[in-house]
DNA sequence: TTGAAAGCGCTAACAC
DNA sequence: GTGTTAGCGCTTTCAA
């Protein structure tokens, strides 16, 4: 019978101002809490916006305002399990500063991250938030000419205009490897992540720092199929005539694969090889032996990220351009030392 | 020296209409591809886009619309391995059509979740996807009123408006108890998860009805605590005294501790007890053994999703208002029928 | 304390 | 083919 929620009625502005009678001016200042209104009409306002079930329009807010309160985030397509901590992290402070997130991710293909980029600078979001490897200096360079807050999450880069949020891998690998030679390891090595080149890079730097340290020379980087299933049937094979004192993994599965094909070819572990995963996940104290991890604390990665973010937005000149978050590495059952 | 990139350039449609020496409609023909452009112009405007730099403002055409090409997307804070795959899913689709995609997320805070609803419907999402418990009933209609097309990722729900997109998990959990109990099975268990409700629900049903179909009631739902680790000191305790023939957990991480616990009170899985989990994933195939369960094509799920959600953007009447999608047993170490 | 009016950047009739 | 103009729904001076 009744029509209130029938069609698709459009409240506006002008509805609630007619409702009202006032002018749209005024409705303006309510929902925007300014001060200068008679306390009266605000009420009269207040009760016109709840009989019409009126709610702002954020687009056309932001054609007037000229800014969106939305953050663009772009992260890699695959690993939601390592992004998804950051990704609450995140979230939970865009809520506290009612932000709205644009979720993008990259595939590797180098044309679609131009598309990406297109899109962002479209939608006109106020600040870009990127993980890791997911753009090239030349699209920064680009969102930079838009004038494009930005802050990167997981190492850091030089662009003048964005700000980083970080973890020193380089140093996390630097004192395990320290560490393991002084307790007189010598054949240590590191699977390869091909999907992490970035951080591969911090990885091997640390290593290598670790090594020259003790007068030698790390050569040790193993390359492995991209995949668990592929991963773990290359190991099965490898392990088969090989044996470290030391492996080093840089995500859960294949340090889950190595334990699989290790354990499967009577090599066991920790008792003849050590087994370390850099990026912790629940899943390494879910197996048997517990996995010897670094904890990275992804979910601050990523609500410091969007709390830097918030600064950049509202101070013009934002000091700290760096912020490094610590790793704690936790002692488990695939390791002797 | 160049002021080229310095300054926040504002580059407009009036810019590039007066750079290229034409109106201003005639460069919003050129960047809708209106074929009614004379090719000589077209090239001039062209040119002075590449010239300027120049991006369309997604919101001013918004608002010139009345649509922003972006889809809400509602999913819970918790895990997003399993929502990581629907994501990757619904994002690869939203890419072909050209929509992007808002991020909320619900923690079980039920003030929050007005917020959210607040927050799509002032940003004027074209549509909304939903996965399971996220809304209540109350929450659709506010949605509805707004005329806001939805889909529902999970399980079928009877509002109107919106399209479904799901797995019967009913018939599933129905096929497996049946199949045990003609193997002649009669302790079975199901360990519950309390972030799941709806999903929990579904399969329960399923299992009561494989159990009527015997004569049987089934009486075996085991609460535990929430997280892995807290199930895990749960679940140690509990094997010191009990056994059952088979366990049916949900997620990985509960199939885990079962596992666990069972091995280390000397229940030895498979051999004295079958363990399922319901919803598969990678790490079911790392531990050892390998854990029997369902594959959910999560991937499937979202893409599908999406691309109804784009169905119901277009055509204005959709028929087709349920979509399911299959599940796949998938029979591996953890179980002996 | 309130209203009138000029944008914000774009689309879409409607003219020419 | 191309230009003119009236919105889209809101914010924000500037007057009153």
């Amino acid at each position: 019978m009744s029509t209130l929620n029938d069609g698709k009625k459009k409240v506006t502005i002008y509805s609630v101002a007619h409702e009202a009678g006032v002018s749209l001016a005024t409705v303006s200042r309510v929902i925007n809490d300014s001060s200068l209104v008679k306390e009266e009409t605000r009420k009269r306002v207040e009760e016109a916006i709840v009989k019409l079930g009126y709610r702002p329009n954020a687009i056309a807010q932001g054609l007037a305002l000229k800014k969106t309160t939305t953050i663009a985030l772009v992260i890699p397509d695959s690993s939601f399990l390592y992004m998804g901590k950051i990704i609450n992290g995140l979230l939970d402070v865009a809520k506290i500063y009612k932000y709205n997130i644009a979720l993008h991710t990259t595939s590797s293909s180098i044309n679609e991250m131009s598309e990406i980029i297109d899109n962002i600078v479209k939608s006109r979001a106020d600040g870009v938030i990127v993980y890791n490897d997911c753009l090239t200096e030349q699209e920064v360079a680009v969102l930079n000419s838009f004038s494009t807050p930005m802050v990167y999450i997981g190492h850091k880069i030089k662009a003048d205009e964005a700000c980083n949020v970080f973890v020193d891998y380089k140093k996390a690998l630097y004192e395990l490897t320290d560490k393991y030679i002084q307790e007189g390891y010598k054949d240590i090595v590191l699977i390869e992540d091909k999907k992490n080149p970035m951080m591969m890079d911090e990885l091997l730097q640390g290593i290598k720092k670790g090594f020259k340290k003790h007068n030698k020379e790390f050569a040790g980087l193993i390359e492995i199929p991209d995949n668990y299933h592929n991963s773990y049937d290359y190991l099965n094979e490898y392990f088969k005539d090989n044996k470290h004192q030391l492996v080093i993994t840089v995500r859960d599965s294949q340090a889950m694969a190595v334990l699989n094909a290790c354990t499967e070819n009577g090599i066991s572990i920790p008792e003849e090889t050590d087994l370390v995963c850099v990026m912790d996940s629940r899943y390494t104290d879910m197996v048997r032996p517990r996995i010897s991890s670094f904890f990275i604390p992804s979910y601050d990665l990523g609500a410091l990220a969007m709390r830097v973010m918030t600064k950049m937005l509202n101070d013009d000149e934002v000091k700290e351009k760096e912020y490094q978050l610590s790793y704690i590495y936790k002692n488990k059952a695939s390791t002797k030392v």
